[in-house]
DNA sequence: TCCGATTTGTTCGTATGTATG
DNA sequence: GCATACATACGAACAAATCGG
């Protein structure tokens, strides 16, 4: 308004100028702006150019205008921006735990959390992502669906990119992606659980994996390199591997015709907890007793490692903590604090008596 | 633009003629409108006229306008409207079946869910009440916080009326609020558990309510009602009260410090599973047993009612179904299907293996 | 209740700038 | 360079709502 080699539109200039009012608070809400005609002659400018500016500002709802009356102060509209939240499940398992320490955080940071699950079926997850894309979403916290297959969703990530959305994976990541991700060394997690194990003196260890998402392919990863560092060959009769879609049947019934051929493992590590406990029923419905006939580990903290009477040997993982970083960095994200953050949780082993020296 | 006699001002005529047409398909997207030159000659408009009305369709987010090329038609933009969810906490208990419940439908009918919760703290939910408010949240599903005592937030459910924004309340509702709701029969929930116990012979019962909530008052009026029915006197040395911030010790000091007194009680009515696991560890750690010594009955059949040794006894929660009911019911309000739905679900007790007969 | 001053809303006209093809 | 299209900017007139006297 008052620099005359400014190359801004006047009508930008103005809008500026009364927007900076409003923001300093010299301008309260409610309070009545100077008049339209006023404004023109004060500044010089034609009607139309002044009301250009305020048409503007109304716009983005920095004031609104009554005929008659005149144009006023807008109450100052907090406009949250909008973060959402992508898990495979949400009721189950860990992940409750993962979403509340993501809305503790976004919701004392005054932003909303759009909450959904894929069923870890990447079809649903494209759909989501498809809808978030054309919305306003401001940023996104995604758990990959199905992380060690082919990224068929590839797509929707660049489109992310390609529109600024900053986004952060948790648990898992694609490989052929260079995207922010919050992890846990799943590697070392099963190192750790079949490392106890080789040192209670268990040599016959049986695993039980899921193949397609990231998490179980690390995971056996962590499994076969104990057994190497014991020099311990891989028996790949003692392995299972299994598919999201096979998580009703095949873990139970690959553990109880194990048992049924001799000789027998000592021990189980598995995928997870869940996993642990279709572990543990076979065993059971065998006639047999943890950890006294067969030792198992889950793999999680989950709650079911201490619902039932035998609590769970298990690998923690960060849950809660997880979900908390995960919201403080993808809020950093948005503000352009951090660029494209990555951390890895070590892993810790929580021994409870699911597992006997032998 | 064909009717002289239409008293809306032209510009606003030429915007719902255009509006139509891209809603219609007559105008794809990325295709070229008439150059505002050739509309307003079209018309016999000032071109003024017409890119005020292009403006607000640009605004709107039907066209976009390009310097020196032309004006065209946007990409249809899926504004996803959003539902709120309000609850006093999600990741324990039966949150987040209720959750999950309302998520699969909301997701499937093309929603978005935004998630919060209040840490049964009114100041939170105020807090929550007035971002939604000032926000694009098209309706809400909320569990009332400390829907027994005073609703001090009333004003901002006022408003929600005035803005014309539907709201339903599960699992509780305030008595000075003509809203709609979907709760549980509370009071019918422990007169049957009640009723349970004394068909087996029990005659001194306590019981240990929450007050603060309306389901803690009626749950305790249902306990009551089944005493009065078997002409049994209110005898408050039996009845422990405790509110949200009591709730770490109270109740465990409460059946602890009556254990220790005779004569003792041979059954406990407990508000809910997670109060009926704190009198176990009580009961237990008096050297006494569940059921032998002292029965317990639970409410709400969540996942902690199974969850250890002792199988509760409980009443069931509608938990994911009562989710999806409220979805759908938020959904046809929103749509104008129906007015104020307002549910009961009839109550039904669970027989496990907590109490026994005397 | 009506009047007149003020204020925003609608509509016309005209001219010039600037990007596109 | 030229025609076309949108962007910026000026001016003028009347309509409609509000408000104080």
């Amino acid at each position: 308004m008052f620099d005359p080699n400014n190359s801004a539109p006047k009508y930008h200039q103005l809008r500026e100028y009364l927007k900076e009012q409003i923001i300093r608070g010299d301008l309260l809400p409610g309070e009545k702006l100077t008049s339209e005609n006023t404004l023109a002659s004060q500044f010089n400018l034609s009607r139309h150019t002044v009301r250009q500016a305020l048409g503007e500002l109304e716009n983005e709802g920095y004031i609104y205008r009554e005929k008659g009356r005149g144009t006023f102060c807008s109450r100052p509209k907090i406009n949250a921006q909008s973060i959402a939240v992508l898990t495979t499940y949400i009721s189950d398992y860990i992940f409750p735990s993962i979403i509340r320490g993501i809305e503790e955080i976004l919701s004392a940071a005054g932003y909303n959390l759009i909450l959904a699950n894929t069923n870890n079926d990447k079809a649903k997850e494209a759909l989501c992502l498809e809808n978030y894309l054309s919305q306003k979403i401001d940023a996104l916290i995604i758990e990959p669906t199905k992380s060690a297959l082919e990224n068929s969703n590839i797509n929707y990530y660049h489109l992310l990119e390609v529109k600024g959305i900053p986004y952060l994976m948790i648990n898992a990541f694609y490989p052929d992606l260079d995207s922010a991700y919050l992890i846990m060394d799943d590697t070392q997690g099963t190192y750790l659980a079949t490392h106890h194990l080789l040192q209670l003196g268990h040599r016959r260890i049986a695993g039980l994996f899921k193949t397609d998402d990231l998490q179980g392919v690390k995971r056996q990863a962590g499994f076969f390199s104990a057994l190497k560092d014991y020099g311990i060959p891989e028996n790949s009769a003692l392995v299972g591997q299994y598919t999201t879609e096979q998580i009703r049947s095949y873990p139970y019934q690959f553990i109880r015709s194990m048992l049924q051929k001799e000789p027998r493992p000592t021990a189980v590590v598995c995928y997870n907890d869940q996993i642990a406990l279709d572990v543990l029923e076979a065993i059971r419905n065998e006639g047999l007793k943890v950890p006294d006939d067969i030792s198992i580990v889950g793999y999680d903290d989950s709650p079911l490692a201490t619902a039932t009477e035998i609590k769970l040997t298990t690998i923690r993982h960060p849950k809660a903590k997880m979900g908390r970083q995960a919201a403080y960095n993808i809020v950093d994200m948005l503000t352009g604090h951090i660029e494209k953050p990555r951390f890895v949780y070590p892993s810790e082993l929580i021994i409870r008596s699911s597992c006997r020296n032998i």
